[in-house]
DNA sequence: ACGAGTATAGACAGATCGGTCTGTTTAGGT
DNA sequence: ACCTAAACAGACCGATCTGTCTATACTCGT
C-alpha cells in the first residue's frame, strides 16, 4: 500500500510541475525508488496513474481549502479567507500543495481536452466541488437562490482568474487584488 | 512563405486541440502535406515550430478581440462586448479561431511551467496585452487611476474565470454568467 | 522455518520521438 | 532552355516511450 502510495504523489508532483505527457513512466520510476513491474501490479497502465493522481490532487486541494475556509465564521470571513489561502498558495507558503505551478485540474485539461475523457471528468468534479463550496458560504450571507448563485459563480471565476494571473504572468499580488474585489462585492 | 504558413498553422491546430508535447512532428507534417527537410529549413528544432504557434495564436486571438471591442462605442458597451464574443468563442461561433478548447496560453503554460521559457513568456506576453485592452476601455469611464486598475483587474480575471469554468466544467453559460456580473460591476 | 505474496533489477520488445541525410523532382526567373 | 532554390519522399540515427518478461530477493503470517 505504501508503495502505491509513493507512485501516486511522485507521479503528481512531476506531472504538477513539468505536465503529463511530458513526463515518462522511467522518470517517475526512478524518482520514487520503485521497480517497474511494481508499478504494473498496482496500476494497468500510465493513464490509470494519472488519474489517481488527479484524484489524489483533488483530496489534497479540496481538503486544505474547505480546511482554509472553515476556519473562519462563515459567510464573508469564510469567503475572504478563500483568497488568503490562494494568496498563501501561490506565494509558495503552503508545502503540503507543492511549489505553485498553476491549477493542476486546469493543466491537465489542457492535455486531455475531450471532455469525456476520465482525466477531464474528474478534473469537472473537482471544479464544481469548489463550486459548491463557494456556494454554501455564500448562501449563509444570502441564503439559496438565484442571487447567491450569481454571486458565487462570480466568486468562483474570480478566484480562477487569480490562479491563471498569477501563474501564466507570474503576477504574486493577483489574490490581494481579487480579494479586495470581493469584499467590495459582498 | 506558404510553407511555413502551412507548418504553423497545423502545428497551432494540433497544439491546441491536444496539447503540445502530445504532438508529434511526423503527425503535423503528414496532417500539412509538408515534408520533413521543409520543417528543418523553416525552423531550427520543433520547439522553435512551438514558439512560432504561439505567436500565431496571440495574433489571431488578439486581433480578433480586438475587433469585437472596437465595433461598439468605447467603455461599458465595448467592455460588455468582450463578454458575448467570449460567449462567441467558447460556444463555437467563432470558426477563425478553432473548435473551443480553452485557452491556448493557459494550457501551454501548463506544459511550459518554467516562466523563464520562451513559450511561457509569449503567453505572459498575450495575457498582459488583453489586460491592457480591457484597462483602456474602463479608462474611458473612470479614467486612469488606482480605481480603474482595480476595476480592469476584476474583469480581466472574471474573463479567465469563463474561460476555465466553460472548458474544465463545459459550462457553456458561463459567459451569459460573466456579462451580468460585469454589468453590475460598471 | 517455510511458503505465498510482493518487491527488486534489468533485459527486452515494438513503436515513436526529434532530427539528419541523400537523392530526386518541381517551380520560377532570366 | 537553363540554372537555382526549394520541396519532395523516405531511409536512417540514436534516444526514449509504454509495457512485458524473467529471475532473484525480501517480508511476513502461520
Amino acid at each position: 500500500m505504501s508503495r502505491r502510495q509513493d507512485l501516486i504523489d511522485t507521479a503528481l508532483k512531476l506531472f504538477y510541475t513539468h505536465g503529463i505527457h511530458a513526463v515518462g513512466i522511467n522518470q517517475i520510476l526512478e524518482e520514487a525508488g520503485v521497480a517497474k513491474q511494481t508499478l504494473y501490479n498496482h496500476f494497468e497502465s500510465k493513464d490509470s496513474l494519472v488519474v489517481a493522481a488527479v484524484e489524489r490532487r483533488d483530496d489534497l486541494f479540496f481538503e486544505w481549502l474547505k480546511g482554509r475556509v472553515d476556519s473562519k465564521a462563515p459567510g464573508e470571513e469564510a469567503l475572504l479567507e478563500m483568497f488568503d489561502a490562494v494568496d498563501d498558495w501561490v506565494n509558495g507558503r503552503v508545502p503540503s500543495l507543492s511549489e505553485f505551478h498553476g491549477c493542476f485540474f486546469i493543466n491537465a485539461c489542457g492535455e486531455y481536452s475531450d471532455p469525456s475523457h476520465p482525466v477531464h471528468q474528474r478534473c469537472a468534479d473537482h471544479k464544481t466541488r469548489v463550486f459548491k463550496l463557494i456556494l454554501a458560504q455564500v448562501e449563509k450571507i444570502k441564503g439559496a437562490g438565484a442571487q447567491a448563485e450569481e454571486l458565487a459563480n462570480a466568486l468562483f471565476m474570480l478566484k480562477e482568474g487569480v490562479i491563471v494571473k498569477a501563474h501564466v504572468e507570474g503576477d504574486s499580488q493577483a489574490a490581494v487584488k481579487a480579494r479586495k474585489i470581493a469584499r467590495s462585492m459582498l
